[in-house]
DNA sequence: GCATTGGTTGGGAGCGCTCCCGGCTGGAGT
DNA sequence: ACTCCAGCCGGGAGCGCTCCCAACCAATGC
């Protein structure tokens, strides 16, 4: 019950491995009927090429890598985690959590080293240009998934972040909302900056009298504290734009310890959809990002840039506002 | 900048290949002395060993996969994920995410065809016997994650549902607790025979009066709905525990639609600790599962497996009972 | 009829490693 | 001083594949 080698698919038809390996890899140097029985041979024999092999051969090593580093409590990674993989699809992928940075480029070493991945998606939550540039040094071809774009050798894959707070904001403002304060948090696969700078552009441009970010600490206590400090504090805002599901439940909680009532007093929107998002009362208004999608662009990407090709920075297509619950009209 | 090899350390060294490889590798062949003077020049060449070169040589792939089948809105599986990656650490995982059962039982075969993994871990919610079978007629050795066990040739590990029961119930029935129902879900890493035949012997044990067990679908809407109607019947269940976290979620969010005060009215227990459990008000007491400590026993038990060792069941240490605000004495 | 061309095909050298086999060396035994 | 048995080490085959090179073939152009 040996497994089928090329040799022997070539010893069957009777002619070379080198002919096999060129029919069976669909490249020009074989006749068309040649070709056509070395295929049905190999599929007689149950032959699957073996990875290994061809990966020592090529100097390719056929996998690509995702090294997530996630300080023990930053929330909401995992939701996203799924999608993206959903969308990068049957390609190989090495996953690996790791506690720091550190241990992140270390991991990138090791596989550069041990030729295990020929390429990585870079994630998480604040990718600094550091690492990028730590990258290039160790060798690495890399995406970076939501940005920062515009840097070279390094293509980014992001969701258009200003269309997002366009809508976001260009729904509240039509509700009657005039203070409007974004709780940024750890969002992954969002570059923090492009976030913030949407969210000022999208403000400046409808005139709001109020549109501040708020900054929470990482850790999964600090939501909550940060949020009812902003719900107190003299003129607050009639609509928190949360950059997590999980920060916008946190707003909901705190709201309610507040005595604010949702929608009535106070609109919650989430700057990222998931199955948490509706099942919570009220339901969140969220904008739903095409997170699949973006998988498989990083994935067409990076092959693109493992081929050589010139692979530049690509927009993943307009993430849709889906309004539920939690945001209505402005109390005058 | 080529990369060196051991053929590069065997000339700097003036030994052969042979003498590098069993240098490098701690077995016996070479003196010490020898083998300390080789050690010391791969270092300084920056030696790391090729993956793909010992994979092919070796007839090892040097990873393990794992497929994740999740039907669109199975929710709850990815916080633990992360937990499990975590604790296989630096093992290599290749990881995969399929619509289906067919699609997962493809995976493996491809897998299998191209030797990209030497087994895998078997995963999520209600993995049937006949996926094991299927499984071992492929012939890929497997590890089955939270069960079920007793499974010739695909040891399960698993965390001890039996203990984490009597915790629970011991400590709600010392509350007053007599009339408690189980709310069944997509409970991920665990088997769900395994954790409804712990509940119903813990009940027993304690004489409950009441002690059902209730199930809702997969889809992420069937939660809250099915919960409701059991908070209605009547003389209703004075403590529920839910299978996962965001049935627990939905739990406080249908005893606040019905009136009902948590934990004053009602305890709410979730079979599963999470961020989100410390986040929401009250916050949810739960049971803390050791996944990380359940994916490093995974992968410790595979890679016996894959030595040859004849790998049996094994049982991941104690999961605790953390309280938190949702539960309290029963009302009267 | 002969050299030239373009398309096929066979042969074989790697890719970097593991592991077996046989030759070499040293020290102990007589 | 000679044998003998270890322990070390060099040499090389093999893992399954890719890809280069040379040999071959038929058809064409002169």
């Amino acid at each position: 019950m040996k497994r089928p080698t090329i040799t022997d698919i070539a010893r069957e038809a009777g002619v070379s491995k080198g002919a096999v390996s060129y029919a069976l890899n669909g490249r020009p140097g074989v006749s068309e009927a040649t070709r056509r029985r070395i295929t049905e041979i190999a599929r007689d024999l149950g032959w699957a090429p073996s990875s290994t092999a061809r990966a020592l051969s090529g100097g390719r090593a056929g996998a690509i890598g995702l090294v997530l580093d996630r300080p023990p409590d930053v929330l909401g990674v995992e939701p996203f985690l799924t999608a993206l993989l959903a969308g990068i699809g049957p390609a190989s992928l090495l996953l690996q959590v790791v506690p720091d940075l550190d241990a992140e480029l270390a991991a990138y070493r090791r596989w550069r080293g041990e030729r295990k991945v020929d390429g990585v998606l870079l994630a998480g939550p604040g990718h600094a240009g550091d690492r990028i540039g730590e990258l290039t040094r160790i060798g690495l071809p890399a995406v970076a998934l939501g940005g920062p774009p515009g840097h070279p050798g390094v293509p980014a894959v992001w969701v258009d972040d200003a269309a997002a707070a366009g809508d976001v904001l260009g729904y509240l403002a039509a509700l009657g909302h005039r203070r409007v304060v974004r709780i940024a948090g750890p969002a992954v696969f969002a570059h923090p900056r492009s976030r913030a700078e949407a969210f000022a552009v999208a403000a400046d441009r409808l005139g709001l009298a109020v549109a501040r970010t708020v900054h929470t600490g990482h850790s999964g206590e600090a939501g909550p504290g940060a949020i009812q400090r902003v719900l107190v504090q003299p003129r607050p805002p009639t609509a928190l734009l949360c950059d997590t599901d999980v920060l916008a439940v946190a707003a909901l909680v705190a709201a309610r310890e507040a005595g604010l009532a949702v929608p009535g007093d106070l609109s919650v929107v989430s700057w990222d959809d998931s199955p948490l998002c509706r099942l919570v009362r009220p339901a969140l208004s969220a904008v739903r990002r095409p997170l699949a999608e973006l998988g498989g662009l990083a994935a067409s990407v990076l092959a693109e840039l493992l081929a050589g090709g010139q692979a530049g920075d690509v927009c993943a297509s307009r993430p849709a506002l889906v309004t539920r619950g939690s945001t209505g009209p402005a109390r005058p």
